[in-house]
DNA sequence: CAAAGATATCGACTTTTCCCGATATACCAA
DNA sequence: TTGGTATATCGGGAAAAGTCGATATCTTTG
């Protein structure tokens, strides 16, 4: 998921029915392409929401998901310096 | 255990006793110091070990484990680029 | 070769994670 | 306000990971 997030036009075309790509992609996107029940991925994107990893926003009856990148440049150093 | 194996002279002084550094750290130096049984630690050190994260090196009656910093360099530039 | 020490492997049990269906909540439109 | 759509939450079952004790393998020493 979260390397589909890194190209959402892409990965997601039918998102332009959605309101674009402004915001992210939304749930039922992810969990078309994904394969896995509803209540998997929103479970699943929630958690990548905790851990910093995604930013979602509620838009209207649409929650979009977007991928925080400044996690993945922090978590890529944590490695480096920490790990 | 891989934060551990970064400073080994400093949270493995007894190594000494057993061949020194050159090599790693022995088993029974980190099965005392994570407080796990000697089966537990055994079966973690090869695997990650599996995963390329460590290196070991039989000598005699015992084996030595120590990071492979190459595998966290590249861990850390796979989170930049494909992640 | 026998005994002892260090490590590895095996089988079982426990804990955690994954994934689902059912249901609840939030929002929109008629 | 009612029905439809999108998402979130809940409870439970299945799968995976973590840990252990027992035992096997390998090595050194006597």
């Amino acid at each position: 998921m979260l390397e589909w997030l890194k190209e959402p036009e892409i990965n997601f075309p039918d998102q332009l029915q959605y309101g674009g790509f402004e915001h992210g992609v939304c749930v039922g996107q992810i969990q078309a392409k994904a394969g896995l029940t509803q209540s998997t991925v929103s479970e699943y994107l929630s958690l990548l929401q905790r851990a910093g990893f995604v930013e979602s926003k509620r838009v209207g009856q649409w929650t979009y998901y977007k991928r925080n990148e400044g996690a993945f440049e922090a978590l890529s150093k944590l490695i480096q310096s920490n790990l």
